[in-house]
DNA sequence: AACCAGGGAAGAT
DNA sequence: ATCTTCCATGGT
């Protein structure tokens, strides 16, 4: 099927960010990506238009999957709201040059929340590898496109296994220990869409492994959760430090002056600083 | 070679 | 409660 969006929408730069991500099946001279869903099948979203008119080509929907896909790539509203609240900021600029780029949701609440956790204190570069590794030695790869393994699969693996495939010890205790929660029922990510952020980001830091930093994470990319600064983060104070021209990293005191003003869209403030840096 | 990296747990005040 | 140290690994 085919869907026009009535408003401006930057598919080239969301295309080019998810292509950082060496798991994702992006075609940019098709301008299409293969999204794996939770069912097993795979919806091909290909752009037909342009960014001022955004018309898109939904390949393999089944019945029932049109509002997951709007949901995971924002097609349902435009960001009109968040530019017009940043005009007056002080990242203006930053704002005016990613307009149109929406925050596109993880394609797995189980997968963002183990890319995470592998990505925690890692080079991008790496932590893309280790990422890719972790997928591809015990996910499943179907119609081009791979997908996350079952939590049931690692929740029976030994950090050992990990740890051969350059894991450390912590990281793959981190990684098993979540999938033996959420195998068991005992923790239900599904049910996570409905609770508010707050709530989240409580239970998800119960469980060793997870850090203010990963369950904000979590929240802004794999629930696609509007107002979270993960303020623990190195890129976004790298990106801070550019956006500034500071001679060093700006500390949290000095960052979190600035959230009331970036409030409630922090999340937008983060991608695209992000992506200032990428 | 030394320092850094899309942090977090454990130990020490 | 808050601050400091240690963890493990590849990248630059």
């Amino acid at each position: 099927m085919q869907i026009t969006l009535p408003f401006h929408y930057d598919f080239d730069r969301v295309l080019e960010r998810l292509s950082l991500d060496p798991l994702h099946a992006v075609s940019l001279s098709d301008k299409s990506i293969r999204v794996p869903m939770a069912s097993g099948n795979v919806v091909v979203v290909k752009a037909a238009g342009s960014s001022r008119r955004p018309v898109f080509e939904l390949e393999n929907l089944e019945e029932g999957q049109l509002d997951r896909i709007k949901d995971i790539f924002h097609f349902g509203s435009s960001l009109d709201a968040v530019n017009a609240h940043f005009a007056n900021t002080n990242l203006s600029a930053l704002f005016s040059e990613h307009q149109g780029t929406p925050i596109v949701r993880e394609f797995s609440l189980y997968g963002s929340l183990m890319k995470s956790i592998i990505h925690q204190q890692l080079n991008l570069s790496f932590a893309h590898t280790l990422t890719s590794r972790f997928v591809r030695t015990f996910g499943h790869e179907n119609d081009g496109v791979w997908f996350y393994p079952a939590p049931e699969t690692i929740a029976r693996l030994r950090p050992e296994d990990l740890r051969e495939m350059q894991f450390s010890t912590r990281k793959a205790e981190y990684v098993i220990g979540l999938s033996e929660a959420i195998a068991s029922g005992k923790l239900d990510l599904d049910r996570m869409e409905s609770k508010a952020d707050e709530e989240v980001a409580a239970e998800l830091v119960s469980y060793r492994g997870v850090g203010p930093w990963t369950a904000q994470s979590f929240l802004l990319f794999g629930l696609g959760r509007p107002n979270l600064f993960p303020i623990a983060d190195i890129g976004l104070q790298n990106a801070l430090k550019i956006q500034w021209q500071l001679q060093e990293k700006p500390k949290a005191e000095e960052i979190m002056r600035h959230l009331p003003d970036w409030s409630p869209y922090l999340s937008y403030a983060a991608l695209y600083l992000w992506r200032s840096i990428e």
